[in-house]
RNA sequence: GGGCCCGUAGCUCAGUGGUUAGAGCAGUCGGCUUAUAACCGACCGGUCCCUGGUUCGAUCCCAGGCGGGCCUACCA
């Protein structure tokens, strides 16, 4: 305005009560954040710094946030904010995760469907389309919870998974993998939901295991072909040649797979044994089982015939529990050279049902022969395919046995019949009922089927090795994700099934000739334009999705004939994986900012993502390292993994639990930052932690409130005293006090700097609220009286100055942890209100979030003052101890206090700060000693970590000797320095430092000994000592009274008092400092005047009533 | 079943091959008093999950268990 005609004002401050409201201080800033554009602004104004990425695991909005969420989003927040300040640009580009199987289901049971069937029948293309829309159902929630915990994520720019753009990126993907050889088709087993009719992935599968579910646990006789049957001479040790009816032996807990059994497998270096024993229906039979099994199958029946290793049972033949004719309708098929089962050709007959070695075959249970359905398992599946087995598939992928007796009835609720049909033939050897661990449908909570059938695979396992490799580069916090959990993960890599039988999701680009089964992969939409028969190609073709997809084909180049598109979607978690290229609809665009963030510089998300986010986002960056399309073989350079938010009994919260804490509850009880710092500081973030809205607000209570008084307190005094921060401070009238705290300061932020470079939020934030609490509790507590009744100005401005240079660094240190609050003293302290460009000066950034990370002024770093100053807190806090064991009050002055340190270096500090002892202990002698005297007597103990290296297993001796030395004279031996012999220990000299003494306190004394440090006060009174203590406890009931009669601070008093001698010496002798210190003009004996406030008390036994008037 | 993490005071968590294992909160008692819906001190509170081993010495290192969490796995 210009009014000032060139005469500098000093800065005021925004008054500040001493009282706050942090939900109602953070809405206040939001608003400042959002009118001001600080966010867009913190990285608009940081173009062509170098840039940091972060890049942003999408959630899924298909359900409200809760604090768990909120979990993951402060973290992320964390580390870019410190990168800001110091000195890079960090975009953060948002994402929505829309596409699978959650979404599909959340739509199925809006519109009450239950099946593939019904949702064609629905069509897919509405079904499609409810998914759409469903997806954002709580972005808004979503919204609002992110804007409110203060995390910055540009989230109109987001990307999001089923946009035309990220799809097209995908299928850049997939083709570049494809033309690679790094994609097939692959006929394999893998977990199936029969409702859902899909494949799960192991990620799906590992959220619905249900323990204790009980299921049927038979052990079936497989009759052995009499010996002409066999196309070579079986085994002599099963003596088929007796005639016997023999069989073997074998368990299963899923009896709806034996009418697909087509083998039987033994462990060929294992023992097994024929037995002989009565049979149910008369004669005698013989069975085989594992040697280890004899007694759990057979107990003590049955007399052993013969003994011998599984590989003698080899290619011995056995009937079909189930006749062809009995069991039609199912083909034999045999497996082709790819794994594929196929028909057999006309000149073909099936493989007859033998026994096979397998190596997985144990003998721990069971029967020690397991019974093979190349159609229902892995184990299974993959020795079928090296053993040519037959194939047979008697259950349809809807879960319903297909031919049989029992055609179309589920297999779960077929199994008693079966088992009752094979006790009726004599084929049961027994049925029990067992309990154990079986998968469920995540969603639909359908017993999951494993079931060999095709599909795509992407072939992880050419790059396992990269893929470990290349995983040492990266930096994980917890370290031991790395080579642990992440780790091992890879080791055991195998390729990604990444196809699904549904709807929802990004169709697979790849188009199969009908004919010949040439497949061709597309990888963009215009090569799509290129190839497909025009007539097909819906116009406009503006939705990649099913089912507009599956309506074009293509031209076969082999043979003319028609390719159509493998009806499959990809794995939902294929689209997170190819988030860093597909966020940019990289290659197709955007090359540059894709180059510039690749990368990422650091990203963080919840342990769970092991094996999913951080998994595919490795994986494919592999991949695509491999196909030389990227720069580099890693997605991520640093990645935070955090542990889960268990509630108040270390549960996991979860929506089935229904123990999810709002986290609205929180931030309206304590506010954002209170939850943020708690979720930084309680513990380190790999760390699974217990949670609840009470831990929050006494984290907040203890830090936040503490730095809330201090920044009330120095406004106070600053506005008083026209405080101006841009004025210079005279290094001379800083204090030793001043120049401590700034010590600590600078210790501090560069604790804090090196903790946060290192990705450890928790080692960061800790120093910080350990700063704090010295600030408030040290510094400013024995600087009290330099605000408000400074001895002179210029002390009182470097007080000031010191204070301010606290506060605003320390906010600048909060900012990444905590926003708002941060921004509160920034703004106000350096910014200046409603202010762009500064009230105290030219320059300031408008935001802190806009300003820069506090440097290290390491000429204030003073090692030896910190450790000074922290002997010289130990040692006061060792006095008041023994000043409550003496029974003194602290406004009783007592006579002397010794100070025993340990070193003499300690001893020099306590020498050198001992007005401030003096001034904590209210004493008036304080005596730095080497020792304590007489005043107390000894015990002593052996100095472990000098003694235990040099002697060895003698401590023990030594020990004893000194437990039952005379303390006294050993102690004088140390002061003087002379060597220490011990009676009944021969050659052993020790020295003073050998020793450690603990105290005793003699008569009249009273003594705390803490880690070797020993205080020692006089208990003692004298008269003078007792009348100075009374007349401090009549100040104090004064200022009681001031405030009892609402007095203002300058307001002068008149007193009257009514007491005994004593109480009258004492004003005797000490009225002067009383009147000065509650601004009495008179003290008089009398009675209270008319309309006097009064009290009465005693003081140490002295009755005493003190009334006071407004002179 | 396997892997990883965790197990320390009533609660939330530090910590270390070495003296008598700590902090905050809670509880009890006391104190302070214009930073005051704060603050300071003391006390109370411990089988450092258990059992073995290594060591002069183990809460810490090793082995085996137990319990919790997470992840993973249809051995029939």
């Amino acid at each position: 305005m210009g009014l000032d005609g060139g005469v500098r004002m000093a800065t005021r401050f925004e008054p500040v009560g001493s009282r706050f409201s942090a939900p109602e201080l953070e809405e206040r800033v939001l608003r400042f954040w959002g009118d001001r554009e600080i966010f867009r602004r913190s990285i608009d104004e940081r173009a062509g710094a170098p840039v940091f990425s972060f890049f942003e695991g999408p959630p899924t909005a298909n359900g409200n946030p809760g604090v768990h969420h909120v979990l993951a989003r402060v973290f992320k927040d964390l580390i870019p904010r410190y990168k800001t300040m110091r000195g890079y640009q960090v975009p953060r580009k948002g994402g929505w995760d829309t596409h699978g199987l959650p979404v599909e289901l959340e739509v199925e049971k809006q519109l009450g469907l239950s099946s593939k069937r019904e949702i064609e029948d629905f069509g897919v293309a509405a079904f499609n389309e409810r998914c759409r829309a469903s997806v954002f159902a709580y972005v808004q929630e979503w919204e609002r919870m992110t804007q409110r915990i203060g995390f910055w994520v540009d989230m109109q720019d987001a990307y999001v998974t089923y946009s035309n753009e990220y799809i097209e990126t995908c299928w850049w993907i997939f083709k570049r993998l494809w033309d690679h050889g790094l994609m097939y088709l692959g006929y394999r087993v893998t977990p199936h939901c029969p409702r859902c009719e899909t494949s799960l992935s192991s990620h799906e599968i590992a959220q619905g295991y249900h323990e204790d579910t009980p299921d049927p646990s038979v052990t079936v006789r497989f009759r052995v072909k009499p010996a002409h049957y066999h196309a070579s001479a079986p085994t002599p040790h099963l003596h088929l040649e007796d005639g016997v009816p023999t069989s073997i032996l074998a368990w299963t807990t899923t009896p709806w797979t034996l009418p697909g059994n087509t083998a039987l497998a033994v462990n060929a270096e294992a023992g097994y044994v024929l037995l002989e024993m009565d049979a149910a229906g008369g004669g005698r039979e013989r069975v085989v089982v594992a040697a280890d099994r004899v007694e759990a199958v057979l107990g003590d029946a049955g007399d052993i015939i013969d003994a011998f290793r599984g590989r003698e049972l080899v290619d011995v033949l056995y009937e079909p529990l189930f006749e062809s004719t009995t069991w039609d309708g199912v083909e034999a098929l045999v497996f082709a050279p790819d794994g594929r089962p196929q028909r057999l050709k006309a000149s073909e007959s099936a493989p007859e049902r033998r026994v096979v070695a397998g190596a997985f075959v144990g003998t721990a249970d069971g029967t020690g022969v397991v019974h093979i359905a190349p159609a229902f398992g892995e184990d299974d599946y993959q020795l079928g395919r090296s053993a040519g087995l037959m194939f047979l598939q008697p259950v349809s992928l809807s879960g319903t046995l297909v031919g049989g007796p029992w055609a179309g009835r589920f297999v779960k609720e077929a199994d008693p019949s079966i088992t009752a049909d094979l006790r009726e033939r004599g084929l049961l050897w027994n049925a029990a009922t067992i309990r154990h661990t079986y998968p469920f449908c995540w969603r639909c909570d359908t017993p999951v089927l494993y079931y060999a059938k095709p599909s795509w695979y992407i072939r992880t396992t050419a790059i396992r090795d990269r893929l470990v490799e290349t995983n040492q580069t990266i930096h994980w916090v917890p370290e031991h994700i790395r080579d642990g959990r992440f780790g091992e993960w890879l080791e055991g890599n195998i390729d990604w099934a990444v196809s699904r039988e549904r709807y929802w999701g990004t169709p697979l680009p790849l188009w199969v000739c009908e004919l010949c089964a040439h497949t061709e992969c597309i990888g963009s939409f215009e090569e799509l334009r290129t190839r497909a028969r025009a007539a097909t190609l819906p116009e406009p073709f503006d939705d990649p999705h099913r089912p507009f997809i599956d309506a074009i084909e293509i031209d076969c180049p082999q043979c003319g004939g028609t390719m159509r598109r493998t009806p499959e979607v990809a794995d939902a978690w294929f689209d997170s994986g190819a988030m860093p290229y597909a966020q940019w609809h990289y290659p197709f665009e955007h090359g540059e900012q894709f180059e510039s963030r690749f990368p990422a510089d650091f990203i963080c998300e919840a342990v769970d993502q092991t094996r999913g986010w951080f998994y595919t986002l490795h994986a494919l960056a592999n991949l695509l390292h491999r196909t030389e399309d990227v720069s580099e073989p890693i997605a991520y350079r640093h990645v935070i993994v955090l542990g889960h938010i268990l509630d108040g009994d270390g549960q996991k919260m979860s929506k089935s639990r229904g123990n999810v804490v709002n986290p609205w509850d929180v931030l309206n009880d304590h506010g954002a930052d209170a939850l943020r710092w708690y979720l930084y500081t309680a513990s380190p973030p790999g760390n699974s932690r217990r949670f609840s809205s009470e831990l929050v607000g006494e984290t907040a209570r203890r830090t936040i409130s503490t730095l809330w008084n201090t920044y009330s307190f120095f406004v106070t005094y600053a506005n008083v005293a026209d405080f101006d921060v841009a004025a210079a401070v005279d290094p001379g009238s800083r204090t030793e006090l001043d120049r401590w705290v700034r010590s600590e300061l600078h210790r501090t932020v560069r604790q804090v700097t090196e903790a946060l470079d290192a990705y450890e939020p928790a080692d960061a934030g800790r120093p910080i609220a350990d700063f704090i609490e010295q600030l408030s509790n040290w510094y400013l507590r024995r600087s009290r009286r330099r605000f408000s009744r400074p001895d002179s100005e210029a002390d009182r401005q470097a007080a000031l100055h010191t204070l301010c240079e606290c506060l605003t660094t320390t906010a600048r240190l909060l900012a990444p942890f905590t926003p708002f609050l941060a921004e509160e003293l920034y703004r106000n302290l350096e910014a200046g209100p409603g202010s762009t460009t500064g009230a105290s000066g030219a320059g300031a950034a408008e935001s802190v979030h806009l300003a820069t990370w506090p440097e290290v002024d390491v000429s204030a770093i003073d090692e030896q003052l910190s450790s000074e100053v922290a002997t010289v807190q130990r040692m006061v806090s060792l006095a008041r101890a023994a000043r409550a064991k003496a029974g003194a009050r602290v406004r009783q002055p007592l006579a002397t206090a010794v100070l025993v340190p340990r070193t003499p270096a300690e001893r020099a500090a306590l020498e050198r700060l001992r007005d401030q002892i003096q001034d904590e202990l209210n004493v008036k002698t304080i005596e730095v000693a080497s020792d304590a005297g007489e005043r107390v007597s000894y015990t002593l103990r052996p100095n472990l970590p000098v003694l235990g290296p040099r002697l060895g297993s003698d401590v023990g001796r030594v020990r004893q000797a000194l437990a039952s030395a005379d303390g006294s004279d050993i102690a004088r031996r140390m002061r003087t320095g002379q060597p220490i012999t011990l009676a009944g220990v021969d050659g052993i000299e020790l020295a003073a430092s050998d020793i450690l003494l603990s105290v005793e306190a003699g008569e009249g004394w009273a003594a705390a000994e803490d880690g070797g440090y020993i205080a020692v006060v006089d208990a003692r009174l004298t008269p003078d000592l007792e009348r100075e203590g009374i007349a401090r406890e009549i100040v104090r009931r004064l200022q009681d009274l001031r405030r009892e009669a609402g007095l203002d601070l300058a307001d002068r008093i008149r007193v009257t008092f009514q007491g005994d001698g004593v109480i009258t010496a004492a004003l005797a002798a000490h009225g002067d400092s009383v009147r000065e210190e509650t601004l009495a003009d008179s003290i008089l004996a009398a009675t209270p005047e008319a309309g006097a406030v009064q009290s009465s008390a005693e003081i140490d036994g002295h009755p005493l009533t003190l009334a006071l008037l407004r002179a």
